[in-house]
Parts: structure tokens; sequence; C-alpha cells
DNA sequence: TTGAAAGCGCTAACAC
DNA sequence: GTGTTAGCGCTTTCAA
């Protein structure tokens, strides 16, 4: 009773299904007629077309899945806002699901509702133990491209690689870091992130090393101390006894924690510890002090992980992507005090 | 070729594919040997049933729609993810349609989708210009919920009132009015939000009025001249030549953006200004000062809709709820100025 | 316990 | 221009 049928809206106009079909997809000659009267029935009947059906023939059914890990993140909401507009754009839907990290079971549940509908292709943040999840995806020939992180272990079709777009570290770390030297810093250290969880903060930590290792008379006395695990306050009081007067976090919800602990050790940002972060989220903004990021282009992440799907699917090649990060300086770098900042 | 059908699961495990469907939905009866059969073939096809095709028989697809304005906005992002969790445990899909708000058009495309998905029921958050796009539902007798707003000019079917669960601002107001007063405030406003937008800031600020005329001493002089609108930066300055020493904000993003003008303008909140937002959202928490904050109780509000949705399903009669706010004292309510707070 | 056949709502040849 | 017919992948009678 509820929805009305293809059929219906035949009858009440006096033609056949196909006829109603073909006014429905502007294919085939209808005369002007016809087609007036269909549009009457179908306004009238409220008829929406059964897209379930419709895709059963069609090879696609015009749905995207996209598999990101905690939609209460504004990273991630953001990356989804952005996608699914632009896929709706190009007249895709868009099946967002979220929370696949953590639970394995889960992640599988959700691919296999996602397989079941008959997805045109995938856009996946991939987690360190998604690379099954992936291989039922590539598995299938499925147009599949990774955000924000690269698919580890795991390879499309073809054993090509899984198309990815990213965000490289090196230039934003890079101005982070000279920032802190000129603002006379000597001892700094890197918190950064879970590490088991992701190649993504194993990255950031290698590159920072790096470039630390190319700049004269800077100095992290932990480099070697760096456990794989989230931030825990106890280090501020670390810092302290090392004489660290800077902190990059590679996480974003380790600088909100540390924020936190600050305030409640009355350890002013800026002043006694400057700190600087990865995630240009709103919040960093409007804190006071204000804090130092390290801004990844989501906007544009969005928009060519979008664009690369639509290659793929329409058969070209595509290259992964690496976007420039970039270092917004702000009040939560200042001076060292001045019992630091300088070898002992 | 991508995808395995029943039938090559029937082909392949020598028996025809009603027994293939059988063996999926552990109905009539199978031999075990049979059954054992199948699952080593659907396991090395890599089967996974087109829900599609599934669903078309069963008249429901397991799929609920979940319409929100801006999954950017953390609150409904919490909103999303926990109704979303909850759908998944009770077997069911939650398509999410975000941006529904602003553009009417847009909106009808995604019930559009949704109708086409053949959903067994949907979440909303209805906005201002949402009663056509509901009544496009319920006209198909489609289990119908609002969450966070009530829904304006729209009933059920039946001409029953569609059930809501929102939230009474009544309690957490009267909370914060009392603060206010007891640190000795006696020249406040409210900045309602957007009024032209929803009920709920056209109900917060009715609520507002009646609470404080009720509290001997305490005054709103610009009560007669809200705009509805939204936060203008140079209200701030309309406050202090008004010897304003309290503000209460109705909508989230308008405190935000009065934090950031406040602090450009050096103006100190909780000293030289003291303020309250709705929505306890994580990022007042963290700010300095701390921002007084009236809660909206969200996880209750997604565990209600959806037991709320699934009885409505069930064929119970369901209705809708209020739940309490509740106000929590920060540091962004101190004492008022000196020359202030008191009638001239 | 299993199979054959009809049909869900739609599209896409193929006739007329 | 329009109707007829045969499916898409699945479930579900009804027989065997």
């Amino acid at each position: 009773m509820a929805y009305a049928t293809i059929r219906d809206v035949a009858q009440r106009a006096g033609v056949s299904v196909s006829t109603v079909s073909r006014a429905l997809n502007d294919s085939g000659r209808i005369s002007p007629a016809t087609r007036q009267r269909i549009n009457q029935v179908i306004h009238d009947l409220h008829y929406v077309p059964d897209s379930r059906a419709r895709s059963m023939h069609s090879a696609h059914s015009r749905t995207i899945g996209l598999l990101i890990p905690d939609i209460r993140n504004s990273y991630f909401a953001d990356l989804a806002y952005l996608i699914q507009g632009q896929l709706l754009n190009h007249g895709f839907q868009t099946l967002i699901c979220t929370s696949t990290q953590g639970d394995p079971g889960e992640d599988r549940a959700q691919v296999r509702n996602l397989l079941g509908q008959h997805i045109d292709g995938a856009i996946i943040v991939p987690g360190p133990r998604s690379s099954h999840t992936l291989e039922e995806l590539t598995r299938r020939g499925l147009p599949l491209v990774c955000v924000d992180r690269a698919a580890e272990g795991a390879a499309g079709r073809d054993g090509r690689a899984i198309p990815c777009v990213d965000a490289d570290p090196e230039p934003g770390l890079r101005q982070a870091l000279e920032d802190l030297h000129a603002q006379g810093h000597r001892r700094i250290t890197l918190v950064p992130g879970p590490l088991k969880e992701s190649a993504t903060f194993r990255e950031r930590l290698d590159v920072y090393r790096n470039l630390l290792a190319g700049i004269e008379g800077m100095d992290d006395p932990l480099a070697d101390q760096v456990e794989p695990g989230t931030f825990d306050p106890d280090m501020i009081d670390l810092w302290a006894r090392q004489g660290i007067s800077g902190v990059l976090f590679g996480s974003s919800l380790d600088a909100i924690r540390a924020i936190k602990t600050a305030q409640s050790r009355a350890i002013s940002i800026g002043e006694d510890l400057s700190m600087i972060t990865f995630d240009d989220l709103p919040v960093f903004r409007i804190l006071t002090p204000a804090v130092s990021t390290i801004s990844q282009q989501i906007d544009t992440m969005g928009t060519r992980c979008v664009d690369m799907l639509l290659a793929l699917m329409a058969g070209s090649p595509v290259r992964s992507v690496r976007l420039q990060t970039s270092y917004r300086h702000c009040a939560s770098v200042g001076r060292p005090p001045a019992h630091t900042g300088q070898d002992p």
C-alpha cells in the first residue's frame, strides 16, 4: 500500500510499463502527450522509482562506500561532509560507515553490508588491521581510494598499489622546527601518537628525527625512549626534568589532553612550555593561547580523493598524491623560559 | 564477473538455488551434509548475498534513514555516531544524510534517495522548512521519529503527531539564571540564535523571559530588541553601554564567535563579562576559562530515539519524550565587574 | 530434504 | 511511439 510501483503508474496512465520506464529515463521516443500524462500520474501517486530494482540491471548502483574510523573526530567529520557533498554533485549516494576501527569483526560486518549493496566504489581511511578488509573489496575489482593514510600491506587488483591521497609531514614539520629554533628552543621532543596503530605516526616520528639531526644545536633528549602509546600526563614532569621547552604532538587528541593537564598543573603554554600539534582543528584557534598547528589541507584531500575515485571508475589510470603540510605559528610557541633551552 | 550469485553457488554445490537460499536463511530443513557443502562453496567463492534483491521480497530493507543538518557540528556527529551504532546492534543499516538544511531542493533529493531505497524508517532532525519533506515520508506510513527539535506543522499518519525526543530548556535555564543571580549579576541578556530557523531557539527565548520575569531585581534591558538573527560582534559594545554583565547563548556557534570577538578586544570572559551557552561541547571544557553550559543529555537522546523508532516499527504506540537539561557552572561565570551589575 | 516455478520492480532488447 | 518479453538475484509457495 505504501509504495506505488511502475505498474500502478502504467495502469493509471493507460500505457505499458516500458513506456513509463522510458519516460523515467528519457530514453527512446515518447509522444509529448503520453509523457505529460505519465508525469501527471507519477506526481499524483507520489511515485518514486525503486532504486534497488533499478540498480540490479544497470551493473552499477551509483552508491559509494565511505569507511572512516570515527565520525566524532571533527577531522573525519569534515572529510565525510566534503566527500558526501561532492559525490552527490556527481550523482552518487554515499554510504557512510563510521567506527570501523577497533573491532575487526565490526569492520568485516560493515564491508559485507557495502558489498551486499553492490557499491560502485569505496573511499577508505585504512586502519592498522584493515588489510583483510581491503582485500575483500579489491578482490572484486572494486575501485578503491585510500585517504589520509596509505594502506599497509594491501595491494589492489593486478597487484597494483591502491591509490592514496595523504599528506607529507615533512614541510610542516620542517617549518615547525625552524620556528622553535628561531624562538631559541634547544631541547624539544615529539609525542608521536599511538605508534602501533598506524604508519602515519611512525612516519611523522621518522621525519622528525631526520630533520632534527640536520639542525645544529637542537636536540631531543628523549628521542630513544619514545613509547609507542598515547600521551601520559606524567610526561610533562619528565620534560621539565630534562629541560625540554618545546613539544610537538603527532596526534591532536594527545595535544588536547596535554593542554588539559597543563592547565590543571598551572603550566603556562607558550611561556613555560611551547607546543605544536598536527591537525588544524578549529578548536586550536580559539584556545588561549591559540595552538600552533601543522595543517593537512583537508579540503583538498576530500576533493582529490573523489576525483581519483571517479577517474578510477572511468577506467583512467590514477596515481597516488601527496599533499603538502604547512605550519601555522600561534601564541602557543614562545621563547623558552630562562632556565631551559640550552644544553646544561 | 566480480560478484558471485546464488546460482553460481548452487551450481558449484550441486544443488538448486532454493536450497542455497534456505541455507542462507536457516529456514526449512537441510541435511547437515548439504549445508556443510554449501557453506564451503560460499566461502570459496566469497559469496555475499545481494541485499537489494533480498529486500525486494521481504517488504523491509533493514535500512534506516538519518537526516541531520550538518555532520561537521560535533553535536550532530555525536548523535549520528550513537544512532548508527545502536541501529547496527539491532541489525539495521543507517543511511546518513547530512547537509539537509539550507537548500530545500537538496532536502527533497535526499528524501527521494531514501524513499528509493525503501527504507524501513527514519530519524530526523527537522529544520524550519522540512514539513514538506516530512509529509513525503509520513504519507507512506513510514515510521518516523524527530530528534533534538519537534517537527513544526507536520503530523504523522492518522493525523497523529510525529513522536519526538528533545530537551526541555527550562531546568537548565533556571539553574543558569540562579547562578548568575547568586554571583551578583543584575543586568543580563540572551542571544537566542537564528530565531527564524527553528522553534528551538524561540522556545529558549520564551522560557528565558518567563523565568527572568519571576526573579526579583534581575533584568534584561534588551529583552524587547532581540533580533532574529545570529550574533553580531558589535553587540558586545552595546552590552557594555547597557551595563550588562552576563550573557546567555542559545546557540553554541554564536557563543564561539563571541569568545573570539572578546579575545580580540581584550575583554576577559568571567571577569568583564560572564557567559553561559547551550550545548555541552567538549570544546567548552578546555577553553580558558571553561565555559558554563546548559547540557542536553545527547547520549540519552540518541538512545531514546532509536528505541522509539524500533517500537514504532514493531507497531507499539509511542509517546514523545522531553529530556531534562542541566546547568554546569564553570569559570566563565564570575562576579560582575564593580561598575555594572546593578541598576544605574 | 530438495527442486521447479513464480514473482518482487525495474530495464532493455525486440517486435509491431 | 508503444507493447511484449525476458531477465537482474533473490525468496517463497507448492510439489515431489
